[in-house]
DNA sequence: TTTATTATCGCAATCGGTTGCATAATCATA
DNA sequence: TATGATTATGCAACCGATTGCGATAATAAA
């Protein structure tokens, strides 16, 4: 079987201690000049990398941070992932990336695993049915910081997440700004505060700008599936319920939404207006172009990685938890009426 | 600082040595049954989690195969990872995952940087414009299987591949047939053996059906981006170029292709008919529906995952590498005449 | 010639586990 | 009582690197 060259073959071949080869390696002023040439050109020929694994042992340092999110399929999450690796790797980290398909049980199989791993430090984004956070708290015991992004939870940890608020807040008040008033909102998954906060703004929204509300308008649309939302807006229309404006919990159920329209030939944005939530890639795709909330991945997963280098740097000093909060934008497209 | 609980921390705790602690929790039956409780009590008071690292160290099998592809944000190769991620996961194995951005030279880092971390196996699809392989194959001399997917490469090992021939035949066929006889191909990037095939089956669609056929029909689309689809396409018309049918290397070059059409007015698929290919997610939101070649990528990635963890199993002893072609489907949607 | 100094390099411990073998203690048997 | 078998545990090497410290030899200074 082939094996890996190491540093003790190295030595072997020209007869010299372990220590040596590795100092020569290094460039160590205490190697002659003579012993270090020949060793690295012995290294060059047989091809030598040192192994990771025994430094990462010895350091007891991996220069590796794993990622914990719900699914890659996310266009949102794909971005997010981009912007992580471009701070990790220009710092010589690397990543180790979980999927735990919204699923509590292999969030915490994940979460073990990369302790294990001895992985530097986490970055996270729970599961929407996470519901208890022992697996996370127990890892920080043993003093490996935890970043958690864009879903927010109860643990004294930094976080970076979006203005889900906001973002509610501004896709409802441009539905009513554009003679919208009677609208309907397409929410997401109970105990996940994001989608609670985008139902917020909804409310507020409407508070504000004096439009009248009742809790009627709110369609639980917890899978956010295409399927979904389809199915809630034509089950809406058979009941007879009245509307204007749709708003979203994401971009994937407004598309449902938008085709249980199309099916029943009412006209969008003229009878009804829709925005989703998080621009997805095809959301300027489709027909009508979908009026969206940009949440900015790339950005939050910079953000969060290098609030996470800094906490890896300074682990042995206590820093308190910095939680941030990003901006959204709306982005106008066909479904809305825009002036 | 806090410090995760090692061997030897219990050890010292018990009064016993770190062998006896090990065997212990592992049930070894050469150690009473006293002891062994005392010790996995303490073990789950402290909550012990063994080091990974020291464990690969040792074992000089880390449990882990690495995954190098070219992007995540393609639909496709999210659907590769679930795959991959079913089979690793069921087998006790971890994955890393680098994403190369079609960049040759992220692509050997990467590809290093899992050697160093001494993965277990790779899986790869190579970037677009990798054109030499010696960073595999330096790979594969220091006895790592190495298993390609998606895109094909001139190196002696297993490919997991989709059969782009029969899926740029059967698009090409399917215009044909419903009419079109006018066709003309945005081509993928050159040098990418899987464009060239899909450009392959175009051309021989034409011959075994009898079309003519022309060099100027193919319209090379190297990043197959939305813009380069459209651009392509406006230009096509400006010029003043005639065709009824158009076969696009991927979906987003045929949803820049539509953009064009419906801009000029052009009726799809009455005027002009499209099929894409890869079944996008936003495929079938689109309008109208993109009709396109389906490839399974969940299917892939299992097959993939399940060849390399063969290799691994018998890395010692020569296997032959195999090839396994899979088939592609084609979705009739709208954007295409079917009768 | 002797001592001090420096240039080179090796020994051995360490990181956190595993495991073959030795050892000690207990018990049964002749 | 001596011997063999059995049971329970410890010692130490090992995986592949790093690194403080000590050893050796060569050179310089006295």
């Amino acid at each position: 079987m082939k094996q890996a060259v190491t540093l003790k073959d190295l030595a072997r071949e020209l007869n010299i201690a372990t220590s040596t080869v590795s100092r020569a390696l290094k460039d160590n002023p205490e190697i002659s000049a003579v012993t270090r040439a020949r060793v690295k050109k012995l290294a060059k020929e047989l091809n030598y990398e040192p192994n990771a694994l025994a430094l990462s042992l010895r350091h007891s340092k991996t220069n590796t941070i794993g990622v914990i999110l719900p699914e890659l399929v996310h266009f949102f999450f794909s971005t997010v992932i981009s912007g992580i690796e471009d701070i990790a790797y220009s710092n010589g980290y690397n990543i180790i990336i979980c999927q735990s398909n919204e699923n509590i049980d292999r969030e915490i199989l994940d979460s073990k695993a990369l302790f294990n791993h001895r992985v530097d430090g986490i970055l996270a984004c729970v599961s929407k049915n996470t519901n208890h956070y022992d697996h996370f708290i127990a890892i920080q015991d043993k003093g490996i910081p935890i970043v958690f992004f864009d879903r927010d939870v109860p643990i004294d940890a930094s976080k970076i997440l979006s203005n889900d608020f906001e973002g509610g807040y501004n896709a409802t008040k441009h539905l009513i700004e554009s003679g919208k008033t009677n609208l309907i909102h397409l929410s997401g998954p109970e105990g996940l505060m994001l989608s609670e906060q985008r139902t917020r703004g909804f409310v507020q929204a409407h508070r504000d700008l004096g439009i009248p509300f009742s809790r009627e308008k709110i369609l639980p649309c917890g899978d956010g599936d295409v399927e979904e939302g389809f199915k809630i807006i034509q089950n809406a229309l058979q009941k007879g319920m009245k509307f204007d404006g749709i708003f979203a919990v994401n971009d994937i159920a407004a598309v449902g939404a938008l085709q249980a329209l199309q099916e029943a030939h009412i006209s969008v944005p003229q009878e009804v207006a829709i925005i989703g939530y998080s621009d997805w890639q095809f959301s300027s795709f489709i027909s009508p172009t979908l009026t969206t909330i940009r949440q900015n991945g790339n950005d939050m997963g910079k953000k969060a990685a290098e609030l996470l280098l800094e906490e890896i740097h300074y682990k042995d000093t206590f820093i308190e938890p910095k939680s941030i909060t990003l901006p959204t934008e709306i982005i106008l497209r066909g479904t809305t009426l825009n002036k």
